[in-house]
RNA sequence: GCUGAAGUGGUGGAAUUGGUAGACACGUUGGACUUAAAAUCCAAUGUCCAUUAGGACGUACGGGUUCAAGUCCCGUCUUCAGUACCA
């Protein structure tokens, strides 16, 4: 009986669709367990290969979870705002909901073909308004909440008033903007409601400022730091550039220290954990203050070494600083304007590709320094950073490399102040194993103590204190675009109100266009109907405008991490349910978080940090009970295509000739050149470029046929006029891969090129160019395989369809896991799935043994054996499901258990390849013994169900289940089947492994050293020598030494 | 530059605490079956030397520890990822 794999599939995604399989239960005896993986964005392009292998890992753990005894949500939807809808929609006027729609359905029918255990019931799309509102929700709630550094929490702001209104705002210990000023109770109450809305704007966790944005021009909207790669933007590879602009701000900064702590109390992998500590950045030092001579004014300054402050030469501030123009003298004034100018206009990127050179300029001023109140020059350089800390730096030559070469370049003093130590070509950085010298009152003290003296003494001046800094900025978050949850927040006279939310969601309006409008606002300034009337509640016409009680709307939209900040959380409630609540407290206090997130690296400082940020919001706000949303974390790698590349003919002119001809080298160069553009239309299969893969001279080449081709191709090439006085004995031959992608749907499975496919296939540049393709002697054009990211434009994309339509979905599923390591990155080689196939193929027949053996064995359980025809070793014969109740035999036991015992911890270790490799060596070990016992056979297919589900759940239900199989309990491993009572010891001689032996496990060690040393190979291998040592480690190895 | 991960056959990759390196597959070669192809089955397959028996070498490179190192330690190189003057 056949294997047919697209039959059984089909006929068990219904039966699982049906039945709703995989519904999760908010009430169950069951322990819960919450597997999530990192929603699509519901591309154009539908899903390639690549696409699914974090969800068939995750699958496969579900379904293990559920065969362990666990109530297991499985959920999954779509991240389904963003820009390329937009982009789309831009280009062809398309609404964005129309095709996110039309591209939804793709992924789902792309999805549900794959055989994953979703529970779609509780889907759940970022831009339905029945979602959104509860972003918006969750937007208020920012609004409506400023953080406590004394509690430690964010709280409502109703209690930030109320300590406003009885004791002012000195007390108060919050995260905030910088630039508060003291205010006293009674100056409070005497605030008009508008200065009070101002002020409080400074505290609240999303706040309105001003504040210095990366514009994308191309994009026309504002990005954050994490949407930005070496400068340009993440989408779409954009230029980037520096611009003050009114914006929306999340103040992550406040939670800074609690993103830091969190990090210990979560199962990620340190490769993560340590790109979110870079990104938070805590550094632990000190503020100090030195005061300008001459000037009222004071420069703050942050250091990480205020041990070192004896040794500062010079301070420096950032070309921005404030403080610039004020104390710039007379003279210096032309050169500090000309130096700001000069770096205003590098953009950001120039001053980050170029960290070499060293510029900067005096300001004419000095500070005074703290304790010996010798004066200190102030200079500019852009190596200060004006975002950092305050942007200002006490320069300390001796103990910082970047302010010994300025001081170096521009000949500062650079005091030494270690102990024995050298500084006269480096800084000493090192924090470690040195003494404070010429410092006054800290000479002789380590780095800890002199910190901490330091601090104190600058204390007791007024003049610093202890201080940390985060590297970690408040996160911009307003996008000047169409396809995003627009604010709930409508403005009057300029200030921010929050819309109530009893009246949410706040739909995204009808535009014209997707564009931003004539005078550069974002595209929501196109909408006609987008104003808030405070009476009627609702959204009424802009021209109904009145400032009074019709006030206009935001025109920004939020960022595409907004909707993927809590939706975990609405996957915990049922459908029916979501009305009143983004989930209900029961199914958050079920479900409580993420017990296994499986997705990519590269959302490390966006999305795992924003969600994080916003959990610990709503849990401060109580409104759940989790402080971290992902208990634990694995990244899977990616899976690259690999490209098809034709070998090329490099030519080039043999050196020897060079010299014996009298040729002038420009010229040799350029003909070296044109040889090689001509010879680029020349392709060699890859067999046959072997022997080139050195440069050699057309009669070094040993086949004839080879010869004679290349022949016939350097007479052609060498017919140009510049080649004349050339002869094709002057040249050398070498052959390359050249980077001209062959469409992947026009490579064959052993890498030959399909010519009928190639000719129809409408990419412009195989058809505009004469090439010409020396084909082997079977007359096929094999290619090189290079392995590159998976993307359109290098025509290397499998998509999945093609996969399941012709090796199904468990051969799909198998294969993705087989590749390699989860979290590796690996090339994807279609060749290779037949491994895998094969494998199911041996698997089906282990179950359908059953005509050959029906003759003497009454017992079979035989189904449909009309169908049960299968071609075998040349003669067509009777095969029936063949499972019957057979004693199992000891060498059975033993296979099924060691499988048990290692697929259980492969899972466990998400170690899904070995598991695979695993089923193999039963398989194969079960059909050697023949096996055909039900006692064996049926754990062996809740081993391999949440692998390959289909043909576990057909070949279960032959078994005579009517039952779906993904309850069934997991087996239970029985180490007793394991124990063996001999072992065949490796014997070797000096470390190296000579020969076996097989012993009694029970053997005593001296009987093991007796048994060997007599062994005729010990004695043919030692010669004659008496061995130095024996070492015997029962139950593991002899080594004999000497 | 700094931080992190990784380097094993022609290819993807195994080797759990130091104990038989290359499991399991792909590919290749040869064979069986077939009119033929496909499918299926069998055998060989790290490199080198040797007719055989067997031997030498082998986990990026150079050292070290150990009876024994892919695994532990020191140094070097390469690749990938993150970060980029963070005071």
């Amino acid at each position: 009986m056949t294997y047919n794999f697209n039959d059984i599939e089909k006929k068990w995604q219904d039966y699982w669709a049906k039945n709703e399989t995989f519904k999760a239960s908010n009430t169950s005896d069951q322990p819960k367990y919450y597997v999530l993986d990192m929603f699509p964005y519901p591309s154009g392009a539908g899903l390639h290969v690549g696409h699914p292998l974090g969800y068939i890992a995750s699958d496969i753990y579900a379904r293990y979870k559920r065969h362990k005894g666990f109530n297991v949500l499985h959920p999954q939807g779509y991240d389904s705002f963003g820009l390329p809808a937009e982009q789309y929609a831009i280009q062809t006027g398309q609404h964005p909901a129309v095709t996110t729609e039309a591209n939804i359905k793709t992924y789902r029918r792309q999805l549900d073909q794959i055989g994953f255990s979703f529970d779609w019931s509780r889907e759940v799309r970022t831009s339905n308004p029945e979602y959104y509102k509860w972003t918006q929700w969750i937007f208020i709630q920012l609004f409506e909440s400023w953080y406590n550094n004394d509690s430690n929490k964010a709280e409502h702001i109703d209690t930030l008033v109320e300590k406003f209104v009885s004791k002012g705002n000195v007390t108060i210990n919050a995260a905030c903007d910088d630039n508060i000023e003291p205010f006293t109770a009674e100056e409070w109450n005497n605030y008009t409601s508008e200065e009070q809305q101002s002020i409080l704007l400074k505290y609240r966790l999303t706040y309105l400022a001003e504040t210095e944005v990366n514009w994308c021009p191309a994009l026309g909207t504002v990005l954050a730091n994490d949407e930005i790669v070496n400068g340009v933007s993440e989408r779409g590879g954009h230029p980037v550039v520096r611009k003050k602009m009114t914006q929306w701000s999340m103040r992550i900064s406040a939670y800074a220290e609690r993103l830091l702590q969190g990090l210990d109390t979560i199962d990620w992998t340190d490769a993560l954990k340590d790109i979110q500590k870079n990104w938070i950045g805590k550094s632990v030092g000190a503020s100090v203050t030195f005061n300008v001579n001459g000037h009222d004014d004071v420069i703050d300054v942050f250091t990480t070494r205020p041990d070192t402050i004896f040794g500062v030469s010079f301070m420096t501030l950032a070309p921005e600083h404030e403080l610039v123009s004020k104390i710039t003298t007379a003279e210096q004034k032309e050169a500090v304007e000309a130096y700001i100018e000069k770096t205003a206009k590098r953009s950001e990127r120039d001053r980050m590709a170029d960290v070499k050179t060293i510029s900067g300029v005096f300001t004419g001023a000095y500070a005074e320094h703290p304790f010996s109140k010798e004066p200190i020059p102030i200079w500019i350089g852009d190596y200060v950073l004006a975002s950092y800390g305050t942007g200002a730096v006490m320069a300390v030559p001796c103990g910082d490399q970047r302010d010994y070469d300025f001081a170096k370049h521009f000949d500062i003093a650079r005091p030494n102040i270690f102990e024995g130590v050298d500084i006269s070509e480096e800084a000493y950085a090192s924090k470690d194993n040195v003494k404070i010298a010429n410092s006054d009152f800290l000479n002789g003290l380590a780095y800890k103590k002199a910190s901490k003296l330091a601090i104190y003494q600058l204390e007791q001046l007024g003049q610093g204190e202890g201080k940390t800094n985060y590297r970690l900025r408040d996160a911009v978050f307003s996008r000047q675009r169409y396809w995003g949850e627009p604010f709930p927040v409508y403005y009057v006279n300029d200030k921010p109100q929050m819309i109530d939310a009893a009246h949410l969601p706040i739909r995204l309006p009808e535009v014209e266009k997707y564009l931003p409008t004539e005078e550069g606002e974002p595209p929501l300034g196109r909408a006609d109907v987008w104003a808030w009337c405070t009476e009627s509640n609702s959204v009424v016409s802009n021209d109904k405008i009145n400032n009074t009680t019709i006030h206009p709307l935001e025109l920004n939209t939020m960022p595409g991490w907004a909707g993927s900040s809590w939706y975990f959380f609405r996957y915990m409630e049922d459908t029916a349910n979501r009305d009143g609540v983004f989930a209900s407290e029961d199914a958050l206090k079920y479900w409580e978080n993420v017990d296994l997130y499986i997705g990519g690296s590269e959302h490390a400082t966006g999305h795992l940090l924003y969600s994080r940020f916003w959990v610990k919001l709503l849990k401060d706000r109580g409104y759940v009970n989790v402080e971290e949303p992902f208990k634990k974390l694995i990244n899977q790698g990616m899976i690259l295509g690999t490209s098809a590349f034709p070998m090329v003919l490099i030519l080039n002119v043999d050196p020897k000739v060079k010299y014996s001809k009298e040729f002038e080298s420009d010229f040799l160069e350029d003909l070296t050149y044109l040889a090689n553009v001509q010879s680029q239309n020349y392709f060699l299969s890859k067999d046959l470029s072997k022997q080139f893969h050195k440069a050699i001279k057309l009669e070094q080449i040993e086949s004839e046929f080879l010869k004679g081709s290349i022949t016939n191709w350097l007479d052609n090439l060498l017919d140009f006029e510049q080649f004349k006085f050339l002869s094709k004995t002057d040249l050398t031959i070498k052959c390359e891969p050249v980077e001209l992608h062959i469409p992947i749907d026009c490579v064959e499975l052993d890498d030959s090129i399909n010519f009928d496919s190639l000719n129809n296939s409408a990419l412009y540049y195989l058809h505009n160019k004469e090439y010409s393709f020396l084909k082997n002697e079977k007359g096929k054009f094999i290619t090189e395989r290079v392995p590159e990211k998976m993307s359109k434009s290098k025509y290397n994309v499998v998509n999945p369809d093609s996969i399941v339509a012709d090796y199904g979905a468990d051969s799909l599923r198998l294969y993705e896991m087989f590749l390699g390591p989860l979290e590796q990155y690996k090339p994807w080689n279609t060749a290779g799935i037949t491994g895998v196939h094969n494998f199911l193929k041996k698997l089906w027949k282990l179950y359908h043994q059953g005509d050959d053996i029906n003759k003497d064995n009454p017992d079979y359980y035989l189904h449909n054996p009309s169908t049960d025809d299968v071609y075998s070793a040349g003669k067509v014969v009777k095969r029936g499901f063949g499972v019957n109740d057979a004693e199992p035999t000891k060498d059975n036991l033993k296979t099924l258990h060691k499988t048990i015992k290692k697929v259980q911890e492969d899972i466990e270790n998400f170690s899904f390849n070995t598991s695979v490799s695993t089923f193999m060596i039963a398989v194969n070990e079960l059909t050697q013994q023949k096996c055909t016992s039900k006692a064996i056979l049926e754990p062996l297919l809740v081993l391999i169900s949440p692998y390959a589900p289909h043909i576990a759940e057909e070949l279960y239900s032959k078994l005579g289940h009517t039952e779906s199989i993904s309850t069934a309990a997991f087996p239970k491993f029985e180490a007793s089947y394991l124990v063996e009572s001999s072992k065949k010891y490796p014997i070797s001689f000096n470390g190296k492994m000579r020969f076996t032996l097989e012993l009694p496990m029970d053997m005593s060690k001296d009987d093991i050293e007796k048994t060997v040393m007599a062994h005729e190979k010990t004695i043919a291998q030692l010669e004659g020598r008496t061995p130095k040592k024996v070492i015997v480690v029962p139950g593991k190895i002899v080594n004999i030494v000497g």
